[in-house]
DNA sequence: TAGATTGTTAATCGATTAACAATC
DNA sequence: TAGATTGTTAATCGATTAACAATC
């Protein structure tokens, strides 16, 4: 039942579907079609379907698909019926803004601890949980069985701390820095561009300027 | 020369190419050719060779590309030429970090204002930046020429807020609520769901573990 | 049973890669 | 000029959409 690669275009996807289906549960919503699904959402409903199927069938024809369900196993696809234990290497303003955010933990994201190399942060308590030194890293991933690590210190350290990293055990990299990692096999990145994210907004917005000022050129534009 | 419809797959892969050649440039490399920064960069020379002539010939037979050429032209493809005038509204940890972060005013985009609802912050600085009370913002934006907003504000009060904003002449919003904005043609979102770009990381993560057992039912499977 | 809607195969579309002629 | 490497066309691959038989 499992063992075919799921594309990263579909499971980029699943947690939309995710958000949808949990709305529509919390609404009180019990079972919904393919083609209900693909109005509120804006994608096709064969897409839909298509992305479903490849887990397995969790409709049923003529019914549709029952909210509740669809909801609990895309969360078991996501892996979210499992918790994480993770912590925060690097306490700047960012590092300590997602080390506040709760939401997370009702996901199973479990905050465990925060790492800064400035001494002067020592101690200081973030969520009841005091600023660790970097010297502290290995010792604690490996007691704590931590599994995943929030990046969010200078791309300059971040190469190393990734390095170090990778002899934790650590199983996987939520990376802030402004640097593509390299890590072993075995250890999943996932990048947060923040500054490429905002250069696509200014590319668009560039972009969607030009044409409503269809100047000059296009206007001389003729077919071949 | 413009006026071809440039996809978004392509967009988004010029932010990476901007901070490759703006490194090289760093290191005093000259000149570069596809192959090379193939090799760099982990994509193929096929698809950089493509990628830049979506926008015209920047390279030479027989040369390459100049670094420093290609880095202007991406540079200006993305808008950076340009200077974009923004402002936060949200003044939580999130928020805050952002306004904080001043990486961002190097390539043109300006902090003008954070705002938020919550009245104990209103005149709290922030990079010498008072914090606003959300009944200015219509004003300020026209009278400063906002182009952008950020939203980093919980879910239930983004839809209003982008509303609110569609209405200003803004042009772009980057949305860190985790909603999808429906906003009138003409203005851009981009958007940066953290929660799902953790999901995706906990998928991967699973998937890697699974990989590495590969259990019971796989032992079993045979072709057809 | 008839109607609805899935699961799945086939067709289409778009993006990536390969190949090579053009040209510096 | 010969060698290198682009720009660009053609081939391939993968993802999306359409269609419809299976089935609840």
């Amino acid at each position: 039942m499992d063992n075919k690669e799921i594309s990263q275009a579909v499971i980029g996807r699943l947690p939309r579907y995710f958000r949808f289906l949990g709305e529509l549960k919390d609404e009180g919503v019990e079972r919904i079609s393919s083609q209900e699904l693909s109005d509120i959402m804006n994608v096709t409903a064969s897409q839909i379907r298509q992305d479903f199927n490849n887990f397995g069938g969790f409709g049923q024809q003529g019914y549709g698909y029952n909210v509740a369900y669809l909801y609990e196993e895309i969360g078991r696809i996501l892996g979210l019926d499992k918790t994480h234990k993770l912590i925060i290497i690097g306490a700047g303003n960012l590092g300590q803004a997602l080390a506040n955010y709760t939401n997370f933990d009702r996901r199973g994201f479990l905050f465990k601890g925060i790492f800064d190399c400035d001494p002067s942060l020592y101690g200081k308590k973030i969520r009841s949980m005091e600023i660790r030194p970097m010297e502290e890293l290995e010792d604690f991933v490996k007691e704590n069985e931590i599994d995943m690590a929030v990046l969010t210190i200078p791309k300059a350290s971040a190469a190393q701390v990734a390095r170090r990293l990778s002899h934790t055990g650590i199983r996987g990299i939520w990376n802030f820095a402004h640097v593509d990692l390299d890590v072993p096999d075995g250890i999943q990145v996932e990048n947060v561009h923040l500054s490429d994210s905002l250069m696509k907004l200014a590319y668009n917005i560039n972009r969607s300027e030009n044409q409503m000022l269809p100047g000059f050129e296009s206007q001389l534009m003729d077919e071949k």
